[in-house]
DNA sequence: CGGAAGGTTGAGCCCCATCAATTATTGTGG
DNA sequence: CCACAATAATTGATGGGGCTCAACCTTCCG
C-alpha cells in the first residue's frame, strides 16, 4: 500500500506532468518502469567514466552528480541529478560513458533495461516526447553552466546555481516555499562552480551580506525569489517549462 | 551534375557513415533531406535566443557557433558547428531556444521542416539512431567544455580546443593531415575559452613556445598529434567514434 | 565527550583582466 | 598594384579576483 502510494506520486510523474497530461494507461506504463527500486548508499558511483552503458537509470530519491575527474584529481561536476531525473536513456546505443555519475546522498533508484525504454517509446510516444523534452531541458542547464563558468563571476555563479536548484526542486515537490534542503558540502559546490572550497565560503558570505540568500545548516533560502535578474540573469524560460504541442503525432524514432 | 556530386559527398554522409553502413535507399533518404540549400553570409544569426524553434538545420559548409550573451554584452560560445552538424533536430517539440546560433564564415545550410525529421526517423530508424549518436557526441563536447572552463588552465583549454577541432574535422574531410584552417579571430576564441582576447594571444604564444601547436594566418598545425595527454588530457573515445550496435532493432521513439 | 568533517578567516601570491600603445594583417578603392 | 583604412594580433604595465597555505572555529555524530 505504501509502495503503491509512492509510485502514484513518483517525482517522474510530476516532472513529465508539466509537459503532457497523462492518461491512465500512460501513468501505468510509467508505473511499470519504476516498479522495482534499489537503495544506493551515499558517495557511490552508479556509472563510471569509460564504462559501457547498458541500462537507463531513473532517480527516485536523493541527489546525485554527473562529474568528470582529471588524472591529477581535479574534479568538475557537470550537473546535479534530482528525484525524477533520468539518465543514460540512450543506453541502447551502446556508447561508452564519458563521465561518471555518483550519489551524493543515499538514493533510491530504478534501473531500467534498454529494451524497456525502446518499448516505452514505441508504445507511448507522447511519453517519449515528454522525456525528450526533459532531456532537452537538462542540456539547456549544461549550456547555462558553460555560460556561468566562462563569463560569470564567482558570486553570479553561486547565486545562479542556488536559484536554479530552487526552481528545479519546485515541480517535484522538494522545496518548501522559498527555501529548500541543500545536501551539499562546500567542496561539492566548489567542484560545480569551478572554484576552490575556500573561495566558495567567501562567496556565499558575500551573497548573505548582499541579502540574496540565506544558507545555514544545509538549508537555503532564496531571499528575493522574484528578482531573477539578481541571480545572474536567471531566465526561467530556459528551463523549457512550457507544455509540448500535444496535437503533434509522436515522433517515430524519437528525434 | 556538380550539385549531384556535392550531395553524394555531403559531410553529413561522412559523419553518419562512422556509425552505420548505409544502404542505397538510406543514402537517398539523406540526399532528399539536403536537396535544397541556402547560402548564408558570415556573421548572421540562424536562430536567436528566445525564438520558437520551427525547423531543423543541417550545416553543409562553413563554421557556425552556438552562443549566449548576457545583457551587459558578455558572450559565451558553447560550441562550434562544423559541416555535417545538425541542430534543432527536436524542433517538433516546439521549444523556445535558450541560445543563439550564428555563422562565423559564409555558410551553406539546409533548412529541414520538423515533419521531414519525424518522417525520417519513422522510415529509417537506423539513420535515426546514427543521428542520435551524433547528438550524444555533441552533448559530450558540451561536458568537455564544462570541464575545461571549470578546471583547466588557459593553456590547457586552448590546446584542448584546437585539438578537438582537429579531431572533429577529420571525418568530414576538412583537415589536411596534421593541420587545418581555423576561421576564428582571437575574440571568438576568447569567447569560447572564457578568456579575454589579450590573454588568448599570450596563451597561444606559450603553446607555440612549448612546441604544441603552430598557428599563423588562420592555419593551425597540431605538432604532437599522438601526444593526446599534452592537449589537456584529450580522450578521443569521448567523442564516441565507435560504430553503433548494428544488430539492434531501431528504437521506435528514438530514445 | 572527543574526534572527524565541514566551514570560516587571514596573509601572500599568481593567473588572468584591464587599459593602452604598437605592429601586423586583411580588405578596399583608385 | 599601391595607398590607406579597418580589423586583428602582439606586447607592456598595472591591478584584482580567486588560489594556496595555514590556523581556527563550528557542527556533526558515535
Amino acid at each position: 500500500m505504501i509502495e503503491e502510494d509512492k509510485r502514484a506520486d513518483h517525482p517522474l510523474l510530476r516532472k513529465l506532468g508539466r509537459y503532457v497530461r497523462m492518461s491512465a494507461p500512460e501513468r501505468q506504463a510509467i508505473a511499470r518502469l519504476v516498479s522495482r527500486h534499489k537503495a544506493v548508499p551515499a558517495d557511490t558511483d552508479l556509472v563510471r567514466q569509460g564504462e559501457l552503458l547498458a541500462r537507463a537509470v531513473i532517480l527516485r530519491d536523493g541527489w546525485a552528480i554527473r562529474y568528470r575527474t582529471l588524472s591529477d584529481g581535479r574534479r568538475q561536476i557537470m550537473n546535479f541529478l534530482l528525484p525524477g531525473d533520468m539518465f543514460d536513456l540512450c543506453a541502447f546505443l551502446l556508447t561508452a560513458s564519458d563521465h561518471s555519475i555518483g550519489t551524493i546522498t543515499p538514493c533510491t533508484v530504478h534501473f531500467v533495461p534498454a529494451s524497456a525504454i525502446t518499448d516505452l517509446f514505441r508504445h507511448w510516444p507522447r511519453l517519449g516526447a515528454a522525456m525528450w523534452k526533459s532531456a532537452l531541458q537538462e542540456e539547456a542547464t549544461l549550456r547555462e553552466r558553460i555560460l556561468s563558468l566562462g563569463r560569470r563571476s564567482a558570486q553570479e555563479r553561486a547565486a545562479h546555481l542556488l536559484y536554479e536548484l530552487w526552481v528545479r526542486l519546485g515541480p517535484i515537490g522538494a522545496r518548501d516555499g522559498v527555501s529548500y534542503e541543500l545536501p551539499l558540502t562546500q567542496v561539492e559546490l566548489a567542484d560545480a562552480l569551478g572554484l576552490t572550497p575556500v573561495h566558495v565560503s567567501r562567496t556565499l558570505g558575500r551573497l548573505r551580506q548582499r541579502g540574496l540568500i540565506e544558507l545555514q545548516r544545509r538549508r537555503v533560502t532564496i531571499l528575493r525569489p522574484r528578482d531573477e535578474e539578481q541571480y545572474g540573469e536567471f531566465l526561467r524560460d530556459h528551463l523549457h517549462q512550457t507544455p509540448i504541442r500535444e496535437a503533434m503525432p509522436p515522433p517515430a524514432a524519437g528525434a
